[in-house]
DNA sequence: TGACAGAAATCTGTATACAATCTACGTAAT
DNA sequence: ATTACGTAGATTGTATACAGATTTCTGTCA
């Protein structure tokens, strides 16, 4: 069975959070043996799963031996999500021009119904839901390609420290205007699957680059946004002061 | 010493390169302890060396356990050609609208002449200078963005299967007008920097893109070109029929 | 007091041992 | 003949042992 949870799952997920976290966000190499024991695994899983966040980028090797948790500037991250809208935008624009799968659209269009269901509940948003179905409308998307390598890199990208579509949907309280933001992206969401449809390609790569500009928005603000934030923010803590 | 041939390095050129060479072409399991002893190391750093084989595209997990040779489609490499005129143009683009530093230009500016040196020789092009000199321009070129991430992953997209800037590079003789498509390359070249010069990043972005086109053409030859050049071209073996 | 050398302790990289799982083959039943 | 099943062998995933390198600590000397 491909559920079942390996040790080395168990560690990735494990590693991630923590790191996430922040509580090793100095530049101290991490300790094997320590790390290991907290999460109740040998070396072999947790070895396994630092040299996949250093292929994600989320840790760094040291020269002479080790990982340590990479530090990331703002423009670091700008640059993931400039990325990010970079290769979707691909993505979406391959759809148009080879025509996407009918029955793929109208399950994305099922998805946006259910974003828009999730926002139209007059003074309650539903949050949760709309995090859950953006993440899913935004691996469709990469799917409409009909190519797996395209989808593959989408998600690797999504992957890239604070670049996925859902890096800061949870943060509704702290950001201005986010309710307004949510139904501007709705409104994106909308006008990309139109474009892929009439087979606009350039249209659709332009407005899912657009699209991530938003988080550009969201990101800027809360880095501003003092000491507090970065706390409640996972990943937050692991932006460098420049 | 960063250049210390550690075992993982070795496991890693060792098992590239025989993956490459097609020999384990066949969608067969591949046995760890018969590879490990036969690159005359154990099976820990080859198991490293898989999981960054996959992590590359070249493998593919097996659901019940281990890895096998990922097989190719000729969509496969001509998306991942465009995908990396994609990100390289990015990353151009990037260099354009953020300004390039002037030492990196100049530094980009002295490869292109030794290029135009390896190149105007009449009657004799110094392929080998060519091959060499061209990984360094499109390696500069990332670089020029200024962005660690952009320069990153335009390194990991070169390395996707026969995606490479100098994939087909070493099959002069088996492409027709190849000299020709090697002026056309390096006047393609001349035009990206100076687009970078002029700060004109949307033609940056598009020169880059249609850059990468060339690979796909020679792609397309030498995929129809028969079977006895499968054998000649490092990778090609990987295609599937489809 | 500060720098430096050397030794002790720690830690990583690698090899190997082990257990759970998968594969393959042979046997039996339909 | 073909399918189902069970067992034996092989293979992976994981833990652990070990050696070399690195970091840290301590004591000495300037």
């Amino acid at each position: 069975m491909s559920d079942r949870k390996t040790q080395f799952d168990k560690a990735l997920l494990g590693l991630r959070s923590l790191v996430m976290s922040g509580e090793f966000a100095g530049s101290a190499r991490l300790p094997e043996v320590a790390l290991s024991e907290r999460l109740g695994l040998s070396r072999t899983p947790l070895r396994q799963a630092m040299d996949h966040l250093v292929a994600e980028g989320l840790l760094e090797r040291i020269e002479t031996g080790g990982c340590r948790v990479a530090r990331f500037t703002l423009d670091d991250i700008n640059d993931a999500i400039e990325l990010r809208g970079v290769i979707e935008g691909t993505a979406v624009r391959l759809a148009a021009e080879r025509g996407a799968d009918p029955t793929a659209l109208a399950e994305v269009e099922r998805v946006l119904d259910r974003i828009d269901a999730a926002l139209t509940q007059p003074d309650h948003i539903d949050f949760d839901a709309y995090i859950s179905e953006n993440a899913s409308f935004h691996r469709l998307l990469a799917h409409l390609s009909g190519s797996q390598l395209m989808q593959r890199e989408a998600d690797r990208v999504s992957r890239l420290p604070l670049a996925s579509p859902s890096a800061f949907l949870r943060e509704q309280e702290l950001i201005p205007d986010f309710s307004a933001s949510l139904l501007r992206a709705q409104h994106q969401h909308r006008a990309i699957v139109e474009a892929i449809r009439a087979r606009e390609g350039a249209r659709a790569e332009h407005l899912a680059r657009e699209h991530a500009r938003l988080a550009r928005r969201n990101l800027d603000y809360l880095a501003n946004a003092g000491p507090g934030v970065a706390t409640r923010v996972p990943g937050l803590s692991l932006l460098s002061a420049e």
